[in-house]
RNA sequence: GGCGCUUUCGUCUAGCGGCUAGGACACAUGCCUCUCACGCAUGGAACACGGGUUCGAUUCCCGUAGGCGCUACCA
């Protein structure tokens, strides 16, 4: 017996941006698909129209493909299964709601959402199900023609599946193994809508699920406690044969405290949650997007593929490739992960350098440009050579840290020397207390004569004169002449800095350094 | 409250009855050095607790405690 093709599929609801824990949802439903050469569908899961956001669902396909994960079929891909936009399939779910009415596996319940919430305050912990459905207003108790009546005059009314109690029901989990909860527990769920003639997500998902033929079902571990539901759907629609494998991947935590990760984390330390810039139409509110702060795609795929499953061994550094190669379900973590992006933004850093300089130039082009500062990308792109490796400081709600540079945006404060000529020295900063001394002025000025022979000034040209004049004078002028050029202890090897500012302005920069410093003791 | 899932360094994790419990991020120190770095080397750092099972438990089972989720005419 062959099992058939893999199929599985990425379902959001478009309520707004698309949280970074979807993304590593779509992201391991794309590597198993891959692996297995099978399909991945992409649905979208508007049931629920007052949560509708306009621009969503473009954000989510913009997202997507941004990353690098591909859909076979779904909405704006086509495919033999559609509509794939769940809003548009109003009439196969009433066709499917029918045959459970006419099971007697649903039945219809008139108590609007106003009863059920005054019933829920005066019986604590009320729950809608064997025990207490038989003082609802439903079809159960007011009979056929009574619930015939109502509907014909246009009463509201929803359709909640009927669940038999005492049932032990088994999911079995390809992460989690065999779970088994008992269907006492369960409410008689809501299937279809009254407010806005839909049904909710559990009605619609089965039976999408298995129209479209899904085999996989990889969701979030927030659907786990509603699997067995599911299970009792398909069997009430006598699926169970062709029922989805399911498995429910671990949360993304907060970094620090409790909870799961949340757009204010990010705001509060520093680091998006969204895979895109996120504009909300209502508010106008902005969120921060990976793509916008520079990262690479590569690096956030890399960096969401390791959070909750790891291929085992020391290998870290994974391309798209290697990841669908090695991906493995049952090789997924059960326990939720800790969002930690500071290891993101070293898995940047690492993509960021593997790649040519010249590559990192046009937006360095672009982010100097913002600065006023107009040169080209080969400049550009000699500044990030020598200056990738460097460190950046940065503040902290826990006061000043440092990182290594990691996204194109660290370099501006770092390289502005390189582009803007220091106007004035701070005589307080200790890099330039210690190496300007009473004789440095002299010294720099024999230097500054001794460059100004120098006609090749390549970092080749210049070593070879300057070199022998530094062995033949003993002096160490290295610091200072940091200063003159640089104006703090920043920067790149002097002979590289000096060969690209160009002669012209090395000398300039010494004069104004020696004019400016003096002789004085600083 | 009820139900379910879960528990190895600060964090992500490897481990699938016998290991000096491994790696990475982060952190610290040293070397290198023309500044800051990079790099290299080194270091600190973990099996939640209590019972079993077993010759032997981080590993299997049961409790306890913590964490997470669900408990809507939201997904």
């Amino acid at each position: 017996m062959n099992s058939p093709k893999v199929r599985v599929r990425f379902a959001p609801s478009p309520t707004g941006p698309l949280h970074i824990g979807g993304v590593r949802t779509a992201l391991y439903n794309y590597l198993f698909a891959r692996q297995h050469g099978g399909e991945l569908i992409f649905r979208i899961e508007d049931t629920d129209s007052a949560r509708f956001v306009p621009g969503a669902e473009e954000y989510i396909l913009e997202a997507f493909r941004w990353l690098g994960i591909k859909f076979d079929e779904g909405v704006s891909f086509g495919g033999e299964y559609g509509p794939y936009r769940q809003s548009e399939r109003r009439d196969i779910y009433k066709q499917y709601v029918q045959q459970l009415l006419d099971a007697g596996r649903a039945y219809i319940a008139f108590d609007t959402p106003e009863e059920l919430t005054a019933k829920r305050e005066q019986v604590s912990n009320f729950q809608y199900d064997a025990s207490t459905r038989n003082q609802m207003r439903n079809s159960l108790t007011l009979g056929k023609e009574e619930t015939d009546r109502l509907v014909a005059e246009g009463h509201p009314y929803v359709v909640r599946f009927l669940i038999e109690p005492g049932e032990d029901v088994h999911v079995n989990d390809i992460i989690r193994g065999d779970v088994c909860i008992n269907s006492s527990i369960l409410d008689d769920k809501v299937l279809w809508k009254s407010a806005d003639q839909l049904p909710t997500y559990h009605l619609a998902n089965i039976v999408d699920d298995h129209l479209m033929k899904v085999t996989h079902v990889i969701r979030g571990e927030e659907w786990l406690p509603s699997a067995p539901l599911h299970v009792l759907l398909y069997r009430a629609f006598g699926w169970a044969d062709t029922m989805p494998r399911f498995a429910h991947l671990p949360l993304l935590l907060k970094p620090d405290g409790k909870g799961k990760l949340s757009k204010r984390d990010g705001d509060r330390l520093g680091f998006p949650v969204f895979p895109l810039e996120w504009h909300n139409p209502v508010t106008g509110e902005v969120s921060s997007g990976y793509r916008e702060s520079g990262y690479l795609p590569e690096a956030v795929i890399n960096f969401l593929a390791l959070l909750g499953w790891n291929p085992g061994g020391d290998q870290e550094l994974l391309s798209m490739e290697e990841l669908i190669q090695k991906f493995n379900l049952e090789k997924c973590s059960k326990n939720g992960a800790r969002f930690d992006y500071v290891k993101g933004q070293w898995f940047n850093r690492e993509y960021l350098l593997q790649r040519p300089a010249a590559a990192w130039a046009p937006d360095f082009v672009r982010l100097l440009a913002a600065q006023g500062i107009d040169t080209t990308e080969e400049r550009a792109a000699e500044v990030v050579e020598m200056m990738k490796m460097k460190v950046i400081e940065y503040t902290t709600s826990e006061g000043p840290k440092k990182r290594n540079v990691s996204f194109v945006s660290d370099l501006w404060p770092l390289c502005r020397f390189f582009f803007v000529a220091p106007t004035a020295f701070n005589r307080e900063d200790k890099f330039v207390k210690k190496n300007w001394k009473e004789t440095t002025a002299s010294e720099m000025q024999q230097l500054r004569d001794v460059l100004s022979t120098i006609d090749d000034f390549s970092v080749e040209g210049q070593k070879a004169v300057v070199d022998p004049w530094v062995e033949q004078s003993g002096l160490k002028p290295w610091n200072a002449w940091r200063v003159c050029l640089v104006g703090e202890g920043q920067g790149p090897d002097m002979y590289a800095l000096a060969a690209f500012l160009g002669k012209e302005e090395v000398l300039r920069r010494m004069d104004f350094a020696i004019k400016t410093l003096g002789s004085c003791t600083v």
